[in-house]
DNA sequence: CGGCATCCCATAGGATACTG
DNA sequence: CAGTATCCTATGGGATGCCG
């Protein structure tokens, strides 16, 4: 309970700065997400993916393949087609992603009070404006 | 396998776009895990997230804050001190974020595998410079 | 100790237009 | 269809310094 914080708690390299939900990837976490039925193609994606432009999506996807969670298989002969899938990292990723959404789900109605009663209870105090 | 995405499956008020985990906050998850053991001082986070700036603390504390996640308890007379702890909807997210935690370290061998291979693989091809 | 103020930069990511 | 190429802005977040 009141035991010290371990200081190596967050290691230099901790593993949970290679995740891709991590900061500055607004959209793997749903990517990853929309693959779970099996291959997409990149159109495909961009629906559920709503108001993504092809840009991003394709930033976000480069990404995902790199670090080894999805696959890309591009076709050109007699049609173009792209496909994307999990590859098995990607999908033990799943779970996890999904506990998170279950929780998101479960605690809609409170989060959304308690952003309301934070917003106004806290107002007017903006202690850091831009920078 | 093949059934067509659900178009509203990432809602445009989609559960998730209220978590703290969400893009743009980096140090949330790790804030929230260190006060899994109980209520907590500025300081005395500032330990296992190393680097972390007075600044940036202070930023991320208040969002959690006004989110709901964690509540803020200063005193100021016989000394300055200031306690951070979690609600119990802050409480609630420490499963899904250990289940994330638990996936990463699984999967540290791999993931780092991957990247490494992943960042051979498609080296030189940096379509995105910089916009 | 627990911040706040200020300056600064990197970059995620959106808008738009064009291509094989 | 599946991207690329540019341009642009918002902002996360680090550095440094000061304060009650």
């Amino acid at each position: 309970m009141a035991a010290p914080l371990d200081p190596d708690m967050f290691d230099p390299v901790c593993p949970t700065d290679l995740m891709p939900i991590r900061t500055g990837d607004k959209w793997a976490g749903m990517i990853i997400r929309c693959l779970e039925g099996g291959p997409r193609r990149f159109s495909e994606l961009r629906v559920p993916l709503r108001g993504i432009t092809a840009k991003v999506l394709t930033q976000s996807l480069r990404a995902l393949e790199r670090d080894g969670y999805v696959t890309r298989t591009a076709q050109t002969h007699p049609v173009r087609r792209t496909e994307y899938a999990l590859t098995p990292l990607g999908a033990s990723l799943l779970g996890p992603l999904a506990a998170l959404c279950a929780w998101a789900e479960e605690h809609w109605d409170e989060l959304l009070d308690a952003r309301e009663a934070g917003t106004a209870a806290l107002a007017g105090g903006k202690p850091f404006s831009a920078g």
